[in-house]
DNA sequence: CCTGTACATTCCTTGACCGGAATATAACCA
DNA sequence: TGGTTATATTCCGGTCAAGGAATGTACAGG
């Protein structure tokens, strides 16, 4: 169940660097390790960090340990954002009116904003 | 310049709460603790946080201090997060095919995703 | 069966963060 | 200027996460 795992999970920078390194394609711990500079156990606890909140998915190949993004928490991230981005059209969409107004307006009702 | 700190500002569940109680509308610090439930010094301390992360700003008004939201730094997870929408878009079109594919075709190549 | 490879897990220490209490600061008002 | 309200900052104890070292586990090959 997604609590607040997922936020925890993204607020590491190494995971984040993770999650980039597995967007460009699926790579077993042993990439990880080199790529990330960390030392193989605590790549593979950021990994089981990864795993738990639903970002990525194991899939054993032989004696790998194949990992890949999972789509559906970033899913889950966009629907966090959805409101915020509204705010933010909305502002873009005031900028615009406003910088629209000033062509045959005063500013007298705009104090200092 | 942004850090990482925005990612540590939202990990934080009452961080969130504050972010999401500034989407309806600009309040002072006392409105955010009622509503928040901790301490002023607390929610202050939090305020300060999402302050330097750049998620909210202050508009000081008499004695009170209102703080309200700033639309960049959700532009800036927006951003972040387009690759991997991206991705999972590619999935759910992938989903789409697949289920048309069902219409006419035995499940023989579909053990049991 | 034994060895080596590829990962995972545990133990331990250190540093960061959280929350509350006390205190400091700033703005308004008489 | 002194007092009150509104907010910020500091200090402190407790908790939690991160990283390294050592160890455990699973799978392949001879």
């Amino acid at each position: 169940m997604p609590d607040g795992s997922l936020w925890t999970a993204l607020a590491d920078p190494h995971r984040r660097n993770i999650i980039a390194l597995l967007l460009e394609r699926p790579r077993p711990v042993g990439e990880i390790v080199e790529a990330c500079g960390l030392s193989q156990p605590s790549t593979s606890k950021h990994l089981k960090v990864l795993r738990e909140a639903g970002l990525v998915r194991v899939h054993q190949q032989a004696q790998r340990r194949v990992y890949a993004l999972d789509s559906a928490p970033i899913a889950e991230l966009d629907a966090w954002l959805a409101p915020y981005r509204q705010l933010w059209n909305e502002r873009l969409d005031a900028l615009g009116r406003r910088l629209d107004a000033t062509s045959d307006a005063t500013d007298s009702d705009t104090p200092k904003d």
